[in-house]
Parts: structure tokens; sequence; C-alpha cells
DNA sequence: GCTATTTGACCGCC
DNA sequence: GGCGGTCAAATAGC
């Protein structure tokens, strides 16, 4: 594959694989057997594209791999193990103590998940605030909200919503932590498709406001928030800002590069990361595994 | 009076 | 020691 060193061009592909995935999501959610074998084809092919699209990004994030393009694949036995939660699992008796007060809790990213949205008090669940802070670095402040139900139920779940941009469209980037297991539900989700942007707002400053919870403490499942009906502006994103492929993926960056997660359960997917100026994508199973193209794909990666 | 938000302080991690 | 996540008292809104 030829790298174009080009941000543009990356930008554009990847724009391009994610305009794609949407058009044809309604089929990849068919669940009839007899439409397993054209579904499956057409999620390797969109993740051909994605993978194709972000081998150009990655190659204009980092020279080193401009440099290794057209290089012969690595061995199959080269490339990593799939992830394992289990390998990096934070210690469990850490997690009474972080009752203390001002005890930071450190993200965990076997539970959290970042993604980039126009709307994000509008995910189904119900938060409150309790804090905000001013973060080195960024021109806006972090606001920190808990579930709701935190003391009722004990959910553990938190977010945080970090303004992005300015624009006439601000982008915020979320980070959810730890999962609700409060079972609670809002009417929420019947607006992540029509009211996205009408539900949250914010001013010059950062300032993030949201609809009061009696007004959303309606029935709802527990869905992920998502950038459905948004939009991800290319040209204005920042390569370390998380992005939402589409409604089933966002990519995101986190402490080794770039990790790609399934909004649809939380499960991280795979990952594009540097470490130790290697990059490796870990494919999701069984699709990546016996796909000879995707493996083609994934070795030009895997560098 | 109840509930949600604000904000300064606290405290663990790096 | 600085940064960032959380707590909790004070305050605001209904």
């Amino acid at each position: 594959m030829a790298c174009v060193p080009d941000r543009y061009s990356a930008k554009r592909e990847v724009a391009q694989a994610y305009e794609l995935i949407k058009s044809h999501q309604p089929r990849l959610q068919f669940d009839d057997v007899l439409q397993l074998s054209a579904t499956t084809n057409l999620a390797q092919s969109l993740l051909n594209d994605a993978m194709r699209a972000l081998h150009l990004a990655l190659c204009v994030m980092n020279p080193q791999i401009s440099a290794h393009c057209g290089a012969e694949s690595s061995s199959r036995s080269n490339r990593p193990h799939l992830f394992s939660p289990s390998a990096e699992a934070g210690d469990v008796g850490r997690i009474t103590s972080q009752q203390k007060k001002g005890k930071r809790r450190r993200a965990n990213e076997e539970t959290s998940r970042v993604i980039l949205t126009e709307a994000p008090h509008t995910d189904g669940s119900v938060w409150r605030k309790y804090g905000e802070k001013k973060i080195n670095g960024t021109h806006f402040k972090r606001h920190y909200f808990r579930c709701s139900y935190k003391y009722d139920r004990g959910s553990q779940a938190t977010k945080q919503i970090q303004q992005q941009s300015s624009n006439d469209l601000p982008m915020f980037q979320v980070t959810y932590n730890s999962e609700h297991t409060c079972n609670c539900t809002t009417a929420a989700n019947k607006y992540i498709k029509s009211d996205l942007p009408q539900r949250s707002s914010c001013d010059n400053n950062g300032t993030i406001s949201q609809m009061g919870d009696a007004m959303i403490r309606q029935e709802q499942g527990l869905l992920p928030p998502r950038a459905e009906g948004s939009t991800v502006f290319m040209d204005t994103m920042s390569w370390e800002e998380p992005f939402v492929l589409s409604n089933l993926y966002s990519l995101s960056p986190n402490h080794a590069g770039y990790h790609m997660t399934s909004t649809d359960d939380g499960a991280s997917d795979f990952h594009c990361g540097s470490s130790d100026g290697t990059y490796l994508v870990l494919p999701p199973e069984p699709i990546f595994e016996d796909n000879p193209c995707i493996d083609a794909e994934l070795d030009l990666l895997y560098i």
C-alpha cells in the first residue's frame, strides 16, 4: 500500500470510511441468518477501508510508519496476542479506599471509554455534576459527573466532559468511567436520534449546562453515548482528540496510541497503538482471524 | 424545605 | 510539588 504523507489525504480517507460505514449501518444490524454471509463480507469490506484509512492516518502521525511502508509484512507469529483485560486489571482492593475524600480515581482503560460528540448530555443516563476544574493545556474547564443513583444503587459510573472547540457546533470529549449498576432509566434515549444538539449547551467559556434530571427521568435502556446525528469535522479535529467513526465505533487516544472502541457494548475491539516505536493492531474476533484480506492489512500495519 | 449546582479544599498519583 | 479527581459546605433555584 502506498503511503501518502499528507495530513489532508489521511483525514479525507478517514472521513470517507466513516461515511461508508455510516451509510451501511442499517444492513449491518440485520440478524437474519440468511444475511450472514453478505453481512460478514460487507463488514469485512468496511473494516478493511477503515483499516486502510487508519493506516494512512498513522503514516501522517508518525513518520516511522511511512518509512516502513512497503516493507515486507511481518510474520504472523510476530503479531501480538489479543488484548487481555485481566492482564492490566486494577487492584480491586483500591476501589474501596477511593471513597475517601479527594482520592483520585485513575482512569481504568478496561472500564473507561472516550467519545467525541456534540451532545455530551444525551446518553440516556441520569448524571449529577459534582465538580469542574480547569485542566492544564486546555481552553475549557473539565466537568465531572457521577451517576445520580450512586448512593441509592451504588452505581460507580462517572463521566467527564471536556469541550474541545468553540465553533458554532462545539465538540465535546466525553470520558466514561466504570459501568452503571443502577439500572437507571430516562427518556433521554428518545432524543438521541432527534434532539441531540438541543439537549445541551455551553457558553463561550466552556460552561456546560444541562437539562434538569426531572425532565428526563423516564424509561430508557443503558445504551452508551453515541454521536449519531452528529458530524465529525475532520478539518478542525486534532489527532489528539477522540473520533467517532460511526454508531458502532469510536477512535480515541490512550496511553498507547489510538484505541478503537465498540460503542455498542463498550468492549474494546482493537487497538492501534505505538509502543516503543512499534505500531500494532489487535483485531476483534472472529472477523479478522480468518480473513486473509484483513490479515494482509494487519501485517502492513504491524511493523 | 428539598434538590441540584457551585466552588474551594482535600488527597492520591506521577 | 503539581496535577487532577472527588468531597462536601455553601449557595441557588424551585
